[in-house]
DNA sequence: CTTAGTGCAAAACATTTGCATCGGT
DNA sequence: ACCGATGCAAATGTTTTGCACTAAG
């Protein structure tokens, strides 16, 4: 039950700090806002929207606006909380990245399944074109696209 | 001058044919527009977004639709003469894929350069992953993103 | 007390859709 | 002639912005 994903009540704790610490030492102010977001995103398993985190928190009684959603995650990514994804639908994809063990995903286009792996390859080849290129490489994306049966491979 | 990306006018004839036998074979319709769309986007040599590709087309005089312009690049993408990617800008850019080779891209984010490279090695954690899953990869979209000039690495 | 952060609504933006018309077949 | 394709404008859905108000420092 204890998957790398979850987070334990006590592993909530280092990220409330870690929050702390980053907002203390970039003079950002430390909102309640703030902090119940980092709760929720930290409560949800799965990658989400913004629009389905903002019912998440309405039906969790709470009151915050879109505004602040976009606006906290976009901290929670710069401080390295959150990471967000773009996997081709019509809006970003975000999850939780405390202690985010580098990994990319397969998504299912004949289900909503994503899939997690990590493989070490993708490193190697990051050093290769560092080299070949000459530039420092930041960050990466990854997708496959897959069909989990394969009798939904028609062609249309 | 004669890189993989350039388009010769013997070699758009065939771009051409292509496309003729796709909408013959689907029974759909041969129109003018369909026609000058792909020419216009065959004589462009970078990632384009729709939006430039209206005005470009604009520029040269052509009448057209942005309606029209996104029902013909789906289907463009469909019949394999054109490849979408999502870099993670507002919009998303394309390019013609005509004998594509399989390549990736590193996107610099102190520029506007966009590199293109091709590692073997990913079509092997392909395989691995399929084999793994028990998936059937249909494709796939790798982004490096790229410092070009280590002195822009500041933390803002 | 200062001003960053908030909620709300309006705006902006890319993309999709509805519909009358046009024109391939 | 039929009906798929087009152009235009309106609609949609996501994200951003303007602004008055609230509250953290």
């Amino acid at each position: 039950m204890n998957n790398k994903n979850s987070n334990t009540a006590d592993n909530f704790e280092q990220v409330r700090e870690y929050f702390v610490k980053y907002l203390e030492s970039h003079s950002q102010r430390k909102t309640p806002e703030r902090f119940t977001i980092l709760k929720e995103v930290y409560s949800l398993n799965h990658h989400f929207d913004i629009e389905s985190l903002y019912i998440h928190m309405k039906n969790a009684k709470y009151i915050v606006s879109r505004a602040t959603l976009y606006n906290t995650i976009e901290l929670l990514q710069k401080c390295g909380l959150v990471k967000k994804h773009l996997f081709g639908g019509a809006c970003a994809q975000y999850e939780k990245a405390y202690n985010y063990t580098q990994h990319d995903h397969i998504v299912c286009i004949d289900s909503t399944d994503v899939y997690e792996f990590c493989d070490p390859r993708i490193e190697l080849i990051k050093q290769s074109l560092e080299e070949t290129f000459g530039v420092k490489i930041k960050s990466h994306s990854l997708v496959f696209y897959a069909l989990k049966n394969e009798e939904n491979n028609i062609e249309k």
